[in-house]
DNA sequence: AGCACGCCGACT
DNA sequence: GTCGGCGTGCTC
């Protein structure tokens, strides 16, 4: 191929995270004025252009082969800073996860177009050289649809850009074959987004905190344990009961931070990010804005500008604001860190609460990790001395936690799921003025619909799953992949009309509840009432009022919202995660638990929590019953231990899925063949795991196997994690795509 | 990922 | 000859 090559020699080499799978930077070779790191550049690669971001310069080439010359830096300023690129790039290497693709994804477009140049290509017609219609048909047609394109009467144009004439039927690879031949010219646009960039926002008090409220003893003492000021790198569990009042000792840390002209990085689950959270940080630092991955492009670009030139105090948000530029970070907040949504689920597979830590002790500031229900890896971090805990153990205006009543259903006659007793505990509570809530982890009214005629059942056509019957409207829809049906009048395969619905949904609980307590009104909370934010709000809004009502709803009840009224809520089936092959499954159980109850009883009445569950015995919930999450945790990390898993062991999962299941498991057997070869785990430092089928075997039309790998020495499970993704990166993703997920959370 | 190239069968 | 439809291989 004919390259422009540069007459001088190259005065500088860069290493450039180009958007792509590609394991490492690429190289390129530069003239002259020498970019900063972080700075975007226009790269050939192969046969197009694309736009990176110069990670490393160098005065030697590193690449072996040839190096092309890098053919415009597109910045004055980096786009990301140096303690962000740093950050991405370490995460990319502990994830095992292409740089330029993890870089890709952290910059807002609007800021730097990673995922392809923004360049818009216009065409046009030349009219002196139409191809001939006989020898070549299909291109005197393509021909003929851009000069019709171009010269319509209602709107004629002098260009057009690829995506219009796309649009109007012509493929780009079709455009390009005219170019080719001689019958359109090309003419490449860059677009412009400077416009983007503007508006920083007027300046004004910083902290406003007159109408704070006084500390509680506890919470001053808490301040205490963390005294932030000047201290350098630090990491604090701060482990306080539902409604201790974290939030307001995050409150106090960061006024001090802003006081002393720093910034605040405040990571909140997804569930948890709500206007109302917003709202709690802005009322105190005016210059707060919310991070999350609904902003606009322009919002987005507007966030991470203000950010970055340091004219945002408070960003809060979500896992993706980890990497959010603020040159004054003075602390790190991670509300609610056992939350499993700080973890990526697919693609760049990182962990928003480890590198808040890794963040912090880069810049050497602290991190603040608050829950009522520490992930176990986080108490492991606190009993190995690498965590100061702080805990806040009472709830201010003296509220008890509510008292845990578990409630053995085997032999009680259920009405939809609810037994006699549960619901007369419900309606003593209506009586007294008071609300309730009901928890079950399950949308829809039931999860199996089938025929007692002759045993069909409702399955999804692309999933290993049951479709799950909904009433309003009524469907049936598959929850892994999004299938809908019609709910059948009659049986498909017998055609008898005996259809039954299984098991229970928040949709069934919620009809259940209407028929035992019709003069109350019943407010269902789950993801199908909350794709409407409006309706969500006006559902909330019924509760607030505080009068008679029962919440029914799914984990969106039980995270972050306030129901004062409230005094008894319930986990209708605490069975559910009890059973489950995940050995995090019951760690996940017990938190939901805790969360269950933190909702009941606030506002100085004492509130009450019940466990529907048939197995009264187990011990999950005899070690709650008996002393709470720590003592559940106790129970649990002992286990771990036993059993040498996480948090005592590292782990990675490979995770492969193809249309083919031969095929999948194929390509993982020969992974874990070539992991046997491996000295680290032929002298068993690393086990093997493997490969099984996924939980769920089938998904989306794809089968999905896992191979796991684990090893009590982190680096020794890194080194070997490393040399098998070499090998699976060989495999062809066309047949089979291979991930790997280090430190996963989730085996699904 | 995106793109070109080459090989194939089908059509004209 | 061209036209498409694909598998395969490469990109510093």
């Amino acid at each position: 191929m004919q390259e422009p090559e540069s007459a001088v020699d190259p005065d500088w080499y860069a290493a450039v995270a180009v958007p792509g799978p590609f394991p490492e930077l690429l190289e390129y070779s530069g003239t002259c004025p020498s970019p900063v790191p972080g700075v975007r550049a226009r790269v050939p690669l192969g046969h197009r252009e694309v736009v990176g971001v110069i990670c490393e310069l160098h005065s030697t080439p590193t690449h072996a082969g040839k190096l092309r010359p890098l053919l415009e830096i597109l910045d004055l300023e980096p786009v990301l800073p140096a303690d962000v690129l740093q950050l991405a790039l370490w995460a990319a290497r502990y994830y095992q996860h292409p740089p330029g693709d993890a870089i890709a994804g952290l910059v807002p477009r609007a800021v730097s177009d990673m995922r392809g140049p923004r360049l818009r290509v216009s065409w046009q017609a030349v009219a002196d050289a139409p191809p001939d219609a006989k020898r070549a048909p299909a291109r005197a047609r393509a021909y003929e649809t851009l000069n019709a394109f171009l010269n319509n009467p209602t709107r004629p144009r002098q260009s057009a850009t690829s995506a219009e004439l796309a649009e109007a039927g012509l493929s780009s690879a079709r455009l390009r074959d005219l170019v080719q031949h001689g019958h359109a010219t090309a003419a490449k646009k860059a677009l412009d987004h400077s416009s983007v960039l503007s508006d920083p926002p007027a300046a004004s008090a910083r902290i406003q905190d007159a109408s704070a409220p006084t500390l509680t003893e506890e919470q001053t003492q808490a301040l205490k344990g963390i005294s932030v000021q000047g201290q350098g790198f630090s990491a604090f569990l701060l482990q306080g009961v539902t409604g201790s009042g974290k939030t307001e000792v995050y409150l106090r840390v960061i006024r001090d931070v802003i006081a002393a002209g720093g910034q605040a990085l405040v990571l909140v689950p997804e569930i948890a990010l709500t206007p109302q959270t917003v709202e709690r940080f802005a009322l105190r630092f005016p210059r707060t804005q919310a991070s999350h991955s609904g902003l606009s492009p322009g919002a987005r670009a507007s966030l991470w500008r203000g950010a970055r030139a340091g004219e945002i105090d408070v960003v809060v948000g979500t896992r993706s604001a980890i990497f959010t530029p603020m040159p004054r970070l003075g602390v790190i907040v991670v509300d609610e860190e056992h939350d499993g949504s700080f973890k990526q689920q697919d693609g760049f597979r990182y962990s928003a609460r480890d590198l808040a830590v890794k963040r912090a002790r880069d810049l050497d500031i602290p991190v603040l990790l608050g829950s009522a229900t520490p992930a176990l890896e986080s108490l492991l971090n606190v009993a190995r001395g690498r965590y100061r805990p702080v805990f806040l153990n009472s709830r201010p205006g003296g509220a008890a936690l509510p008292r845990l009543r578990v409630l053995d259903v085997r032999g009680e006659r259920l009405d939809e799921g609810l037994s006699p007793p549960l619901l007369r505990a419900i309606g003593t509570r209506l009586q007294a003025g008071e609300q309730a809530l009901l928890f079950l982890n399950r949308r829809g009214f039931a999860p199996t619909l089938l025929c007692h005629g002759c045993g069909w059942v409702a399955g999804c056509p692309a999933c290993d799953a049951r479709l799950t019957a909904h009433l309003t409207p009524r469907r049936l829809v598959c929850h892994h992949c999004d299938h809908q049906a019609s709910w059948p009048a009659i049986c498909p395969e017998c055609g008898r009309t005996d259809l039954q619905h299984q098991g229970l949904g928040t949709q069934r609980i919620e009809l259940a509840l209407q028929r035992h307590f019709p003069d109350v009104p019943i407010v269902r909370v789950d993801r199908d009432v909350a794709s409407s934010a409006k309706r969500l709000q006006a559902q909330f809004e019924v509760v607030r009022n505080g009068t008679p009502a029962i919440l029914v709803g799914t984990q969106m009840l039980a995270k972050g919202h306030h129901f004062p009224a409230v005094t008894l809520s319930a986990v209708i089936n605490a069975d559910g995660g009890l059973l489950s092959a995940d050995f995090r499954a019951p760690e996940r159980t017990a938190q939901l638990i805790i969360q269950v109850a933190g909702r009941a009883g606030r506002a100085g009445r004492n509130g009450e929590l019940w466990l529907q569950t048939y197995q009264p015995e187990h011990p999950i919930i005899q070690a709650l019953q008996r002393g709470g999450y720590p003592e559940f945790a106790a129970l649990a990390l002992k286990e771990r231990r036993e059993a040498q898993l996480p948090p005592f062991a590292a782990m990675a999962v490979f995770r492969a899925d193809a249309t083919d299941p031969q095929r999948v498991e194929a390509a993982l057997q020969g992974l874990r063949k070539l992991a046997r070869a491996l000295p680290e785990v032929h002298a068993g430092q690393v086990s093997v795991h493997g490969p099984v089928p996924a939980p769920l075997p089938r998904r989306a039309s794809r089968f999905r196997f896992q191979l796991a790998l684990m090893s009590a020495d982190r680096r020794t499970l890194h080194k070997v994690v490393a040399a098998l993704r070499i090998a699976a990166d060989k495999t062809d993703r066309r047949q089979v795509r291979i991930g790997v997920d280090i430190d996963p959370i989730d085996l699904y």
